[in-house]
DNA sequence: GTCGTGTATGTCCGTCTTGACATATAGCAA
DNA sequence: TTGCTATATGTCAAGACGGACATACACGAC
């Protein structure tokens, strides 16, 4: 958005920025949801790339297809350490998961 | 250890490895218990380095010295979401997460 | 010795996360 | 249309996790 037309709204009671802006979140909180997002794209692409269903993925993990479907969705119930889980479980080392989870996701 | 003091134990019954071997565990779960002690170690690195005491890591994470020191010693009640959290309130960035969950602990 | 400080360990109880299940939606083929 | 497959969404009981607290331990100063 070019800085003319955001002016303009903010003149007009609008705010402009990102989600973690919009939500006021702290950096930390930011950081988080972006790790969060990050490696929830991650384990999708990897779940793909490998030819898995969420189903098989599931039954790897042990678990089950609704809570995959909310690991990639980025659902708030799920935690990163389930997330961690799913991505070593689909093949991804540790150094795998290290490089998802900084990954720009913006 | 040499390989011949290695053959020695292993004629007389012993197993020689490192705990993951030991404890027979899989590729991921070794994977995320290293990931836990590589985590812990950095989080006490970083507290002691910006002269933090546990108690006031705790403050700044919103939790109670007794759970920081179970985060730094490891302790199996602690989730990889809280030692990311605790490393995240000691100023780490998410490329300094991602980079601590990587290190060799070995 | 006794403080004082920093850390470790154990337990309790409320909250959050999870697997399981049901159900809904979407796409595709016969 | 029906049927099948893949994914999404909501709910819930059981278990895991977290903060708080008590307490124990270690060390140094006095």
């Amino acid at each position: 958005m070019d800085v003319k037309k955001r002016k303009r709204l903010e003149a007009a009671g609008w705010t402009v920025g990102d989600a973690a802006a919009f939500l006021k979140l702290t950096p930390e909180e930011s950081a988080l949801v972006e790790m969060r997002l990050a490696l929830s794209r991650t384990l999708r692409e990897r779940r793909q790339a490998a030819g898995l269903t969420q189903t098989a993925l599931a039954k790897l993990l042990g678990s089950s297809q609704s809570r995959v479907a909310k690991l990639e969705g980025g659902d708030a119930s799920v935690s990163l350490e389930l997330l961690i889980r799913a991505l070593l479980s689909v093949g991804a080392s540790r150094k795998d998961v290290a490089h998802a989870l900084a990954r720009r996701v913006a």
